[in-house]
DNA sequence: CAGGATCCTAGATGATACTG
DNA sequence: CAGTATCATCTAGGATCCTG
């Protein structure tokens, strides 16, 4: 009878480190990525997969992933540079989880979708005509512009 | 041979909608919440469960999945107001999924802190007194001030 | 109690240019 | 090729105050 006054997710907890990992757009597809060919994969080749990342955001998810010690990174001194990325032991755990939910959202889009355009439908007819609640919620939805 | 050239994340994939949605930390931590309870929680019990969150962005996220039809939002018309929050089928489907990263995020912290604080260590010395390194990489990790 | 409306800023992201 | 460095931008999120 307390499950009311519990704190299931503590300030403190380690666990939101982690999580706070995880919780990134670009982490989850690397992983995807990275799990679904167990093969190194380079710099180039990885930003190929994951269409409409910059080279900066991808090097940024990348290098808290090595920090966090879920991604390898091996650097080959030749020239030009090449370098390849893989899993740890810790990441492919991860990664089997990660994997996991872009799988259910690529199966369940549909559903998701729906009840959005359902969603969408209702408030724009009880808020009149003032608006406010058109496409414009989420910042990556499925938009048109081409990959450049 | 040609996985190289393959794209795994399409920009205009509809799982990278869906996806966008679950990495958002405090929308993995409301998930966790309810569904570890199945019994609907109110607002404010929702909130004292997932430490640090403002009512604002509790709002918001509780919003965003609500549209997306994995959260039932029930409005008691009495007064004071009661409303409550529980997960729709969906809700349920995608929880398990965050949930679970959740619980390995818990099981696995160490193992991932260990691994940062190793990288760290590394960087520091190599960076010698330069620095620019330090410990605030990510934005939640855990500190001290206290919740308020 | 459960938000809505505002104001404001740190940090995330994009665009561009340069390099070992 | 695989970045690093910079500057401009943008906005999610925090702090506050208000209300049905």
């Amino acid at each position: 009878m307390d499950t009311d006054m519990r704190v299931t997710y503590a300030k403190d907890c380690p666990s939101r480190t982690v999580v706070s990992v995880l919780a990134n757009k670009w982490a989850l597809y690397i992983l995807g990525v990275l799990g679904r060919n167990d093969r190194p994969l380079r710099f180039t080749v990885l930003r190929r997969h994951i269409e409409g990342v910059t080279q900066k955001s991808l090097t940024q998810a990348l290098r808290n992933l090595e920090r966090d010690g879920l991604v390898r990174r091996t650097v080959y001194p030749t020239v030009p540079p090449r370098v390849e990325y893989s899993l740890t032991d810790l990441g492919r755990e991860a990664g089997a989880l990660t994997t996991a939910i872009a799988d259910w959202s690529k199966a369940n889009a549909t559903r998701v979708l729906t009840a959005r355009a359902a969603y969408d439908g209702r408030a724009d007819d009880d808020t009149d005509g003032a608006r406010g609640t058109e496409g414009a919620r989420h910042t990556d939805g499925a938009l048109g512009t081409d990959p450049r």
